[in-house]
DNA sequence: TCGGAACCACGAAGACCTTCGCAGGCCCGC
DNA sequence: GCGGGCCTGCGAAGGTCTTCGTGGTTCCGA
């Protein structure tokens, strides 16, 4: 597998339905996006992702049936690297600090992010 | 103003070397790029990014001197808005968690992050 | 003065992205 | 049986991004 192109806008757009609903056919996603794209853009989208090996394709039934190729973390992991490489100098902490400065986190995501912390210091702690 | 479209990547590439260096002329961002472009390739870039208003030229001497027109903190700021709403469902924390997860951050940065959060749960503190 | 070096503007080429209309085939209800 | 509806494949159009060559101008050293 050569380097996996990041996903575009439109092509993120679409994942997000496969992940979010499950497998599906272009017309599910067509509507899940509403009026926005016509169905033939839907189609020809998901063609070129299938090229691309973004998504799988059942063929078995005359509808397709199309699955996102990787998980949603796989992929999100993919862009923050990828983000953090051009913008950040290639450090995810300075990005994730960003990130945090750039929009209000909720407070619960703010516990869960401190919990996250407490726990890679709970290892750090065991390693000596 | 219109929304201002997000920098594409051979536009981040300069702005990192405008924000390092400071404001410098084609050659010298050029020079800073290595090889890998022409030098009318940067020229071109830097008069379509100064059309597009992402950097400023001062045109008082011959040769021109471009500087960014928006600081670093601002433009990463943009791009992980817009990556927390394109790929994580416009949550800055989850992008954050992910950044942290997707790539080892240093025992130093892991320090900032911790004192930034503990900061913040300070203030939440002064609030009640 | 004159030739080369450096500079900017312009335009074109090629690669992608995104959009969608149209054609052809299949299937089902009437 | 057949017409309408839905499906896929195809191709083209229009936009953006990136690249770089060419041409014209200015400047400077020999």
């Amino acid at each position: 597998m050569p380097a996996p192109r990041r996903p575009t806008d439109a092509e993120l757009a679409i994942l997000r339905v496969l992940w979010e609903q499950g497998p599906g056919t272009v017309r599910e996603v067509a509507v899940e996006l509403g009026r926005e794209s016509a169905y033939t853009t839907v189609l020809k989208l998901l063609q070129i992702m299938t090229d691309k090996g973004l998504v799988r394709r059942d063929e078995s039934a005359r509808t397709h049936v199309y699955r996102a190729a990787r998980s949603e973390r796989a992929t999100q992991r993919q862009l923050v690297r990828d983000l953090a490489d051009r913008a950040f100098g290639g450090s995810a902490a300075r990005l994730a600090m960003q990130a945090l400065a750039a929009r209000k986190a909720s407070p619960a995501e703010l516990a869960e992010l401190r919990g996250w912390l407490a726990e890679r210091e709970g290892k750090r702690e065991e390693a000596r």
